[in-house]
Order: structure tokens, then C-alpha cells, then sequence
DNA sequence: CTGGATCCCTCACGATACTG
DNA sequence: CAGTATCGTGAGGGATCCAG
């Protein structure tokens, strides 16, 4: 005979806990990604795909449904012609982002070399670019810049403290920096090697002052040295 | 014929990018938890299983080797007579504490009642003080409190601006706050109820003045309103 | 083409028993 | 006490299929 023991309980912790229920919500795997790519606005589940490539079909209905039952994901579909649906973040769920890019700090000091079939992704980039950004070394500076990393290209406006990043070509960008390998960007964020190094070693090509470069380090950077991980 | 994919690659998110690396070191279930329950100093294996009762051990012993593995856990032998084994958080891994913290704040405002075998650890509700604490709030001010909820009691020692929590009771606290309910704190800190009414409706016994009460709740407390979560 | 649903296989997780 | 061993189940991975 079948004991029946707590009929159709979805995994949970058990705890009453804050942290437990959120790890509930959002401690899914794929889950954080996704809040991730949707932080940077609406998107249809075909982009997120584009920007998830590993990600099982469905699993990704099944991240937006849990997301959208928790009321961090909100679908709308949208109005006139398009008739297209869209997922976007609620309130609630754009309150992970400062989260968000403190966790991406946090792991980008250990990212080391990117594996054979690691990607990067504009969004991913984009998140690397607000999560390093520091407004306190942008006060009272106007600039703009470019990166071409492979085929990413991603841009920021910096404008006294704020940053505007976007995807694409920045016309008219004061420095474009321009990277064949995806992990060229890392070591000059973390600090681990510096403008002379990475233009000497060839692994960043950039157009522009060199003054232009370094505030461009000055301005994007992770605060902590890296940590030491044992073999 | 069976094509080698890409031999023993581990559950990996493909990306290369910090947040997507985070994930694959603490996103893993209970991974978390874990770290939660060592933020509160070194704790042994089977210290570890009673805070997280429902964790399998089999699954306790692989999350420890992994966080191990990736730096934010060491394992240390203790050396006289003891001859125990504690686990302890590295450098690296306490600097999740403030991640652990907002997000435990985040995940609080959508907790809800209780499920019916949820349980309260010591250590979920000494970061539950630890979490709703506000530092600015507690400016100049001096004074203790002791928590019962059930069978779990903890305290906090509240010194100008500075939180000492502990478990266990304490003598002499200023205030006395006992419950039966484990959900009887939750509305207090979220500002959904206030204390006359825990008082009159009888969740929460207070021993001392209703003055140093309100002062608790002004002390600890979630920011922000509750999320509105569709049903 | 978008927006998924379905199938099958594998492996991580969960429960429990067992050992140094 | 501090784990390892075993085994069943279900979530995730990957490919394909289908409706609007």
C-alpha cells in the first residue's frame, strides 16, 4: 500500500523563511536568467530563447508560467497589429536587479577563462556593463562608448552618474573599444591587467584617446580584488 | 552510432557571464540555505542537517563539496581534542551576505501564511533580525530584545546602530516578545499589522513596555509595502 | 514565422539504509 | 558523528512536432 504523504507538494524548502520563499520563487534553474534578460524591457519568447540558446523550450514555458503565478513575470499581449505576446518584468519582479547585478559581480570574479562553447550574449553584456558601473566616477562626466566584442556590440552613454546602455552601434561614440576574444574585458574590469597590457597583448583594439580608455576603466570596474579559489 | 556530445560536461548555463557563473556555483538547490546557515559562524555536518532538516544527506555532502570546490566554503579539521570536522564560509563566500540579505527581504514580502509543515530555524530568524534591520533607525539607541516564537527563542542586542544577534534567551532583555504562531512576526515587520492589533488579537505577548514594542518594530522592519501577487 | 506543446532520455534530487 | 551507498522519481535537456 502507497502512503500518501503530502499529496502533490511541489518542492519546497519547508521553511517560513524570506530567503527560502524567494529561492522558491527565483532559485529555479534558468529563473534568474531569465529576470535577468528581462530587465532590460519587454520581450517575446522568442527572444528570450535567442538569448537563453540552452535553454529547453519547455522549460522556458515553464519558468514564465511559475514567474508569472509568483507575480514577477507579467504577459501582455500586445494591442494592434501585432498581436504578438510579450513577457515583462512586474514591479515586483524589477526589484531583483540591484540584486541581480550584485550576485553578477560577485560571480564574475571567479568567471575565469570562458570554456569552449561559452557564449556571450548582448544582454549578458549589458548586465556586465550596469552591474560595473560606478556613479560616484561619473559625476559631472558626458561621454559615450562602443564595444564590439565578436559580434556583440553593445554601447553606454554615460551622462553625469547615469548610464543609458543599449544594444547595437553608438554612432559617434567618444571611445570604441573592439575585442575578438569574449573574455578580453574581464581582466581589465576585475583589474587584473590594465589598459597598456591589454593594447600591448593585442586583445583590445581601441579607436580613441588612450585618456579616453583609462576613464573608461575609471568608470567601469569591479571594486574587489579577485578572490582566490584553491586548485 | 552514439555521438560523443560533449563529454561529462557539467550543468552548465553556457554563458560567459558573471551572474550566469554565479548561479552555477550557489544556484544549485539548498546551495543557499546553506550558506545562510553559515553566515552564522561554522557549523558541523550534522549541525547543518538540523537547520535544514529536509535537506538529504547525500545532497548535503555533494552541495559542501561543491562550494568547497568553488572557494566559498572550507572544510577544516579542528585541532584538539574535538577531532571534528566544521564547515566554515571563506572570505569570498561571506561577501554573499548582503546578496542573502536583500533577497530574503525580497522573498518576505510575498511569504504568506505558513504551509502546513513549514518549520522556523533558529537560523532563518536570527537573519530575519539580521535582514530587517535598519542601522539608521537604531542610532544612539541601546537596548535588547528577546524572541520566542514556538520552541525557537533568539535575541538581539541593539548598541547605536550596531545588531548582535544570537540564539538562545537573554537575560535581562528590555523587551520580551513571545508568540505562538511563527507567522505572528511576519505582519509586524511588513507593516501590514501594527501592534495593538497583534496585542489585541492576541499572536503576540509582549513582556515590558509597549513603548519599547513600537520601538522594536521602528528598529526592524521591511522597507517597502508588500507586493501585490495575482491570484 | 511565432509561440509554444510533446516525447524520450538522462541525471539530479529525495528518501532511506548503512558504514567507519 | 560524519558521512557513503543504493535506488526510485521527477525535473531538466534536447529534438521534434504542431497550431495560429
Amino acid at each position: 500500500m502507497r502512503r500518501i504523504v503530502g499529496m502533490a507538494r511541489k518542492r519546497t524548502y519547508g521553511q517560513y523563511c524570506g530567503l527560502a520563499h524567494a529561492l522558491e520563487i527565483v532559485g529555479e534553474r534558468w529563473a534568474l536568467l531569465l529576470v535577468r534578460d528581462l530587465m532590460l524591457g519587454p520581450k517575446r519568447f522568442t527572444d528570450l530563447r535567442v538569448g537563453l540558446p540552452r535553454i529547453p523550450t519547455n522549460v522556458l514555458s515553464a519558468r514564465l508560467k511559475e514567474l508569472e503565478q509568483a507575480g514577477v513575470v507579467r504577459r501582455r499581449t500586445l494591442p494592434r497589429p501585432a498581436a504578438s505576446v510579450v513577457y515583462e518584468l512586474t514591479e515586483y519582479g524589477a526589484e531583483l536587479e540591484e540584486i541581480l547585478l550584485r550576485l553578477g559581480r560577485w560571480g564574475v570574479r571567479t568567471l575565469g577563462e570562458p570554456g569552449p562553447d561559452d557564449i556571450l550574449t548582448v544582454d549578458g553584456e549589458i548586465l556586465a556593463l550596469r552591474a560595473t558601473f560606478r556613479p560616484e566616477r561619473a559625476r559631472g562626466i558626458r561621454t559615450s562608448f562602443e564595444l564590439r566584442i565578436g559580434a556583440v556590440v553593445v554601447h553606454a552613454i554615460v551622462d553625469d552618474g547615469t548610464l543609458k546602455p543599449g544594444e547595437g552601434p553608438l554612432a559617434g561614440a567618444d571611445l570604441v573599444l573592439e575585442m575578438a576574444e569574449i573574455d578580453a574585458l574581464r581582466p581589465l574590469l576585475t583589474g587584473e591587467a590594465g589598459p597598456g597590457d591589454a593594447i600591448e597583448n593585442g586583445t583590445v583594439r581601441p579607436h580613441g584617446d588612450l585618456a579616453e580608455f583609462e576613464r573608461f576603466l575609471d568608470i567601469f570596474s569591479v571594486p574587489t580584488a579577485p578572490a582566490v579559489v584553491p586548485a
